[in-house]
DNA sequence: AGCTCATGTGAACGGCTTTTACATGAGCCG
DNA sequence: CGGCTCATGTAAAAGCCGTTCACATGAGCT
């Protein structure tokens, strides 16, 4: 009864009750604490208050863990973003760049489901219903490039909004990666991840014929190239 | 005498001569096969054909291992985008263009480098001289993007040479790492992830003003805004 | 009340990391 | 050449982890 720790849940019997839920809330904990390969399932399981082989009536194994934390990871990442979406409301870019600012906030407020998502090495094609949480959230920041290309100024040739969406994924998942976590990988930064960020963003959709210096959001207003005014960089000396 | 495998190596007495040459070139090999969580000291020592005690003469754990990877991996690192950046010939726009594709090839030819040095959940800030190869390595990007910005076309606010190496560096490490290895994280994609990476950097670098469908190296030739030609993104229907 | 099956336990196996005392022999010094 | 010394390697052991298996418990159904 070594493993017994009695830490402050209710008294339990033989049976947890809630293991399965016990043992996703331990990993995390421990997750974010001591990253993914810190992460045991011995310890998920003193934690809940289990023996060590109790785990095993829930997940195959430790990876099985893992991945269901990245699951429920992507699902909260696809709600979250969907909120920060909003349709597009009260204008396409700004809506886009509230996307971007969810995406490093998720990073940053939970490290542990970002890691268990994109960090811990799972094989993505071997868990299948895995890879489909992946697809919808992906497919949040899909709609919202295909909303965005929709308004590329006339006179030009569209951008394909698949492409831009990827654009756009790998921008976010760099920054957050390398930036983007309080603790991990930190380096010195001339200025926030998240305005890091959104520059990045604003010079690429001015690259692709974007004006970013107005919302006007559906309405495309004078035909002024872009390049003319101040840089989304904040003032020029 | 069980982890004596004599795998064709020339035999040796008691000493083994290079073992610390011996146990990273494992370890490189281990890691590119099992990812550096699968990856085990006595794996390593096994296969330099050591006992497990041995490597502890070498390296004080498995962590100091995996940063002098690291470390290795961002001299070679630094040595190829040197190469790749040649000093910005035969002009700057082409020579940024070739460090972009030498990123994603060290990331795919050198997985077991590239994750050690981006993916091991190492505290960064632990071991000094492994940060100041990581910056060498960064400032050759961070003096491409100097030479960039210093070509960005007049009339418009000079881009911070810093803050464009930063995106750079994070578009890179985005693509390479969603999308760059071959087997680990494959999402099905419409293009390369070469293709993709150059056409986010020069979608970036229109946004930034620079006119990307021609390269003068130095002279700004015309002054047509940006914008007006097909996209970097192949044929518009 | 009795049965059954999901859930948890204990013990055990093999493997890994790391430490400690001891063995070996390469290189240096005379 | 002979001997010393110390870097380098070994053996053994402790402690942890993942995983499995036979067995225990008791919740829920009939």
């Amino acid at each position: 009864m070594s493993w017994r720790k009695d830490q402050g849940r209710a008294e339990r019997g033989y049976h947890h009750g809630n293991l399965k839920e016990a043992l996703l809330q331990a990993a995390l904990d421990l997750i974010s604490k001591k990253g993914p390969a810190g992460f045991t399932f011995a310890d998920a399981a003193r934690m809940a208050g289990v023996s060590p082989a109790a785990p095993y009536r829930h997940f195959r194994d430790r990876d099985e863990l893992i991945a269901s934390i990245a699951q429920r990871g992507f699902e909260q990442f696809e709600s979250l973003l969907t909120q920060a979406w909003d349709d597009g409301r009260p204008d396409t870019v700004t809506a886009f760049e509230r996307v971007g600012k969810a995406y490093l906030a998720f990073a940053r407020e939970e490290p542990a489901f970002y890691s268990a998502m994109f960090e811990s090495g799972l094989p993505p094609d071997a868990n299948p219903t895995l890879m489909a949480a992946s697809e919808r959230a992906f497919a949040i920041i899909r709609a919202a490039a295909e909303r965005l290309a929709a308004l590329a100024p006339p006179g030009m040739p569209r951008p394909p909004a698949m492409m831009m969406a990827l654009h756009i994924w790998s921008m976010s998942h760099g920054v957050a990666s390398l930036f983007g976590r309080g603790d991990a990988a930190r380096r010195k930064l001339p200025m926030s991840p998240e305005e890091l960020l959104e520059a990045e963003v604003l010079i690429y959709l001015r690259g692709l014929g974007f004006r970013t210096d107005q919302r006007p959001g559906t309405a495309a207003a004078d035909d002024k190239p872009a390049g003319e005014k101040a840089g989304p960089w904040g003032k020029p000396k």
